[in-house]
DNA sequence: CTTGACCTTCCCATGATGGGAAGGCCTACA
DNA sequence: TGTAGGCCTTCCCATCATGGGAAGGTCAAG
C-alpha cells in the first residue's frame, strides 16, 4: 500500500503520516525499489489510533503515550487513565476559561444596542472605562 | 516612558509591543536619541485595550478590528456587536467540541478499571475495538 | 511517447508568544 | 575615570500541528 491510499485508509493525510514519521511517532516504513514507502495493515491500524486520539484533543506527545502503553502488553490501565485524566482535566479548564469569556461577552453583548449609533459597551470595556462594568438596571 | 515601563503599564510584554508594532497592529512609538521606543499615555491605553480583547479571546485580526472601531467616531455599534457575536459563535463551537471530548473521555475512563491489569477499554476505543463502544451494563 | 497521477524531498507559512545572543546606552558607585 | 548592571536595540530560533507548493522522479494507461 503506497503512502496515498495509507492517507485514504486511515484519515490521516500523507503529509501528516510523513511528519509523524520524522519526529518518530511512528516507525519509518519499508521502501520501495523506487523509494516510496509501502504501509500494511498494521501500519493503517497504528495512524487509526492516532487519529482516533487526536480527534479527542490529545497532543501528538500523549498520543506518543498512548501508543506506547497500547504496544506495551504489560502496561497497567491505571497508567492509561491517568493520561486521560489529565487531559480531561485539561480540557475542563479550557473549558471553563472560555465559558468565562462567553458569559462576559454575552453580558457585553446584551448591552450593546447594535444600531446605528457609536455608542457601544463592548468598545468601552475594552477601552477599560469602568462606566461599561456598571449594569444599567 | 520606555518599553519596559509601558510593559509594566499595560501588562503587554515589551517582546509582544514590538511584535504588534512590526505588524502593524500599533503606530511606531517615537524614538529617543538612542533610538530607545517612547510611549505616552495614549499609547498604554491602547496596549490595555489590546490585552482586555485578548483576554476575551479575540485573535489579533479580530483585535485590530476592534481596535479600529474603537478610533472610529463614525462606528456604528451593529458592526462592534457583529464581531463579538461572531467571536462567541465560535468560542461556543470550541466549547461544545471539547465537551464531546469530555464527555466520550469520561464514560472510558469510568469503564477503566485503572488498576494493575493491562485491559483498557480507552486503548480499545482508541484502537477502533468496537467492544469498547459497548456499554458494559 | 505523452499525459496524468502518483511519489520523493525541501522550504515556507500559519498564530501568538517566549528565549536568548550580540551589542549599544546610561546611571550609580568606588 | 572605570566598571557593573540594568536597560534598550535587532536578529534568529522554537513552539504545535498542519497545509501549500516547487522541483523532480516513477509508473501505468492510452
Amino acid at each position: 500500500m503506497n503512502i496515498g491510499q495509507a492517507a485514504e485508509a486511515s484519515g490521516v493525510s500523507a503529509k501528516m503520516i510523513r511528519y509523524y514519521e520524522e519526529i518518530g511517532l511512528i516507525a519509518p516504513p519499508a521502501r520501495t525499489g523506487n523509494n516510496y514507502r509501502v504501509y500494511g495493515a498494521d501500519q493503517v491500524h497504528v495512524l487509526r489510533f492516532i487519529k482516533r486520539a487526536r480527534s479527542l484533543g490529545f497532543s501528538l506527545e500523549e498520543t506518543e503515550t498512548l501508543l506506547k502503553l497500547w504496544q506495551d502488553k504489560s502496561r497497567t490501565s491505571a497508567a492509561v487513565k491517568d493520561v486521560a485524566t489529565s487531559h480531561i482535566n485539561d480540557l475542563e479548564r479550557r473549558i471553563a476559561e472560555m465559558q468565562g469569556m462567553v458569559k462576559t461577552l454575552k453580558h457585553l453583548s446584551h448591552c450593546c444596542g447594535g444600531d446605528h449609533r457609536p455608542d457601544c459597551p463592548i468598545l468601552d470595556d475594552l477601552a477599560g472605562d469602568s462606566q461599561a462594568h456598571t449594569h444599567n438596571v
